[in-house]
Formats: C-alpha cells, sequence, structure tokens
DNA sequence: CACAAAAACGAACGTTCGTGCTATTATCTT
DNA sequence: AAGATAATAGCACGAACGTTCGTTTTTGTG
C-alpha cells in the first residue's frame, strides 16, 4: 500500500487522474444534459473508454453524480471565489464576485450555464443526498455573498440600513434572472443589462464615501 | 367525421376528455421530475392504462412533451394571468401578476413549484420544438409583464424613467429567486421576503400620485 | 526484472426506455 | 340495435439504462 500521507504531493497515481479527466468532462456534459441526463454509458463514449472501466472509479450513479457537483464546485470556487478574495474586504471584493459569477456563464466556464443553479431546479422537488449537496454548495454560495455585503456594510460602502441576507439574495436573482435570460431567450444584451442592473443596485445602496462602482467584464 | 365546427361545445369525446386527464397528471409529474423524466411508462401507471394506449393520444415522447408544455401553459394563464386581468390596467394589475405568480409557487399549482422555471433550465441548452415552446411561452409572460408595467407608467403610477422591460424582468427575477429559495434552500420565509422585495422595489419606482402599493397573499 | 496491486476491458444481467404492430373493447352515429 | 369508428390493451422490438462479473492489461514498487 503507498503511504501517502507523507507531505510531497507527487504526480498523482493513473486512478487519480483518470477520474479527474472523467469528471472533468462529467461536468460540462451535466451541465447541458442535467445531472440525471448525465449517463454512464454517454460519458464513457466521450472518453473513449468502457462503460465497466468508468463505472468502478464511482461504483454507482449517485457517487458519480456527487463526485461531479464536487467537482464543479472546486471549478467555481477556483474561477469565482478565488479572484474575489484577492480583492481587499469590502465594496471592491463584492463587485468581483458579481463580475466573477457574470463572466462565468458569459465565458462558459461550464457549457451550459451556470451549472448549479440547472441543478438547483433539477433535483429542487427531489430528496436525498445529490439534492444535498447542491443545497449545501448554494447555502455556502449565498454564505459568501452575504459575507461580502456584510464586510462591504461595515467599511462603510454599504448604507447601514442595508439587510446583507437580504441585498445578497436580490444581487443573485438579478445574476440568475440574467443567466436564465441569456439561456433561454439568447438575449445576447442580457448581460450587459444585468451589469447595469446589478452596478445601479448597488450603487443605490452605497454611502456618499464608497468608492466608484463599475461592473465591467 | 364528426364535424366539431359548430358552435356548441357539448361534451367532448372520450379521447379528447382521457386526453386532458392524462395531461394533468403529466403536468404535475414533469413539474417534479422534469420533461425528460416525465416518462410514459411511469405515466401510464400513474394513470392505470396501458403504455400503447397512453402512447397513441401523443404518437410520440416529444408531442406528449409539447402536450403537456401547452396543458402547463393554459393552467398558467388560467391561474395568473386571467384574475389580473379583472384589475384595471395600471399598477393594481401588475401587482396582481406578482401576486398571482408568488401564489401559484407556494399553493403548489404545479407540484414542483414554478413549471415553466424548471422546464426552462432544463432545456436552455438543447435545440428543437420542446425548447421552442417554452422560450416563447416565456417570453409572452415577459410581454404580459412588461405590458403591465408600461400601462401602470402611462398612468403614471409608474416613473417616466423606468424602462418597462428592464424593469419587468427585474421583478421576475426576483420572484424566480423566490422560487429558487422555496424549492432548494426550503425557506419558509423565501416567499414573505419576496413580497417584502417585490413591493420595495415597485415603491421605489411608484411616483407620488399612485395608489398604495401592498402585496399580500 | 519480477510481481503484486490497480485499472481497464468485454460480455452479460435484468429493467426500462420509446415505439411499432394487431386484436379487442368501448363509444358514437344513424 | 347495428354498424362504423375511435380508444385501449397486449405483446414484442431494439436500444440504452445502471450494474456485476471474471479476465486482461497497465502501473508502480521492491
Amino acid at each position: 500500500m503507498p503511504v501517502n500521507t507523507a507531505k510531497a504531493a507527487s504526480r498523482p497515481s493513473k486512478g487519480v487522474r483518470t477520474r479527474e479527466s472523467i469528471l472533468r468532462v462529467a461536468v460540462d456534459l451535466a451541465s447541458v444534459e442535467g445531472l440525471e441526463g448525465l449517463t454512464i454509458g454517454r460519458l464513457a463514449d466521450e472518453l473513449k473508454m468502457s462503460k465497466s472501466g468508468l463505472f468502478a472509479h464511482f461504483g454507482s450513479k449517485e457517487e458519480l453524480q456527487l463526485a461531479t457537483i464536487e467537482m464543479a464546485r472546486q471549478i467555481f470556487v477556483e474561477h469565482i471565489i478565488r479572484p474575489a478574495l484577492a480583492e481587499p474586504e469590502g465594496i471592491d471584493r463584492l463587485i468581483k464576485l458579481c463580475q466573477g459569477w457574470l463572466g462565468h456563464v458569459e465565458g462558459k466556464v461550464f457549457k451550459g450555464g451556470c451549472f448549479f443553479t440547472a441543478a438547483s431546479l433539477e433535483f429542487d422537488s427531489r430528496s436525498g443526498p445529490v439534492r444535498d449537496a447542491i443545497a449545501d454548495t448554494m447555502k455556502a454560495w449565498l454564505g459568501t455573498l452575504t459575507r461580502a455585503v456584510d464586510a462591504a456594510k461595515k467599511a462603510r460602502h454599504l448604507k447601514a440600513a442595508i439587510d446583507p441576507e437580504q441585498f445578497a439574495f436580490e444581487i443573485y436573482s438579478l445574476a440568475m434572472g440574467a443567466n436564465w435570460a441569456l439561456q433561454l431567450l439568447d438575449d445576447r444584451n442580457a448581460m450587459k443589462k444585468a451589469r447595469e442592473n446589478i452596478q445601479q443596485r448597488i450603487r443605490s445602496a452605497a454611502t456618499p464615501s464608497c468608492p466608484p462602482i463599475k461592473l465591467t467584464k
């Protein structure tokens, strides 16, 4: 048994590497076909490997779905949350979070728009571990957004009357609406309008001492 | 061939009646399992009829999906749009539309929350007649909302600066957010918060001469 | 290099999917 | 009530689903 408790994270074993490459494809497939439409045979074809070989990595479809969600979560963190953490707490970080989210929709980080918004609505009237994993991820995301609003408030960038939870929810609703309009209605201006929309909403909540608010690409 | 062009809409034939009862169940099933998860076998079981017997009413799964969408659209119109048309043009009708929408989510007019929001995100990255039917319905709904805003503007209930399309989109985004929070996060206060949210947003756009704005159940 | 462990394969399982037929009921019209 | 028509059931199909199994190939290590 290869003792992997050592500090060094050397080149990962074959199994780990394949698993990861599977999941990268799985995330894209699921973002288009849905987590239920994500099929083992289809996935195996895409990767030119056997169904059984692929299956062995997960042991069940549910495990595959959970692993896919986890991979999507990592990609989401990497593309949206981590860049925002580079900004100082306050309005700038909040803006960066919004920009990151809108950008990831527009830039097709996931093939079929926002992975989690789609997954949310697919599983919202079911129960079980998959739904829970999705809900947990979304709660965490809303939490991040809420904390960013709260920090901006504490930095006196946003008015004291702002309820962080409510405000985060408002912003995210507008963002989801933009994703919806872009994906379903093919509204090419959806993103521009969403940026203006959110920008305006944040400005309306900003204090006079708040630095200028501008949402760009 | 029974000539049905006559004025009298007498008792519909057996076929029509069965078809309708199938579709009523189909709508609920699809709102929970999705339009793709809506399966002919499952639907037949639910109705205690044979797969083939049920199938004959539609000829293909796609036709079944389209018919289900059409039925959902009718239910939607009946529950949300028609009651609002009873109100005079202006702010009251707009409010009634919002109330109706939020009410239909809360009151489980469709078992799994808003049928069309779920369908939208399920089909938004595909192509074909089903996606088109969903998109058309949603465009029509946004159009209705936009016209209501515009009328309220013309009645001097809403400020002249309001862009009807944009404003309708904002309101609907907040409503979708509420549906999302209720369904996925089991947020029992989501609806109350959404009502306050939308109420506040409308108030902020209202003129001094606008009648009082109050969103209730 | 050898050899154990891990990974991938190919074939098959039992189900369910959507979709055809044909036969049998039920419904409507004259 | 009879005859025509429409509605439903029964059965079978090929394909795809998730899953299991035994075998073969690849990988990593002493």
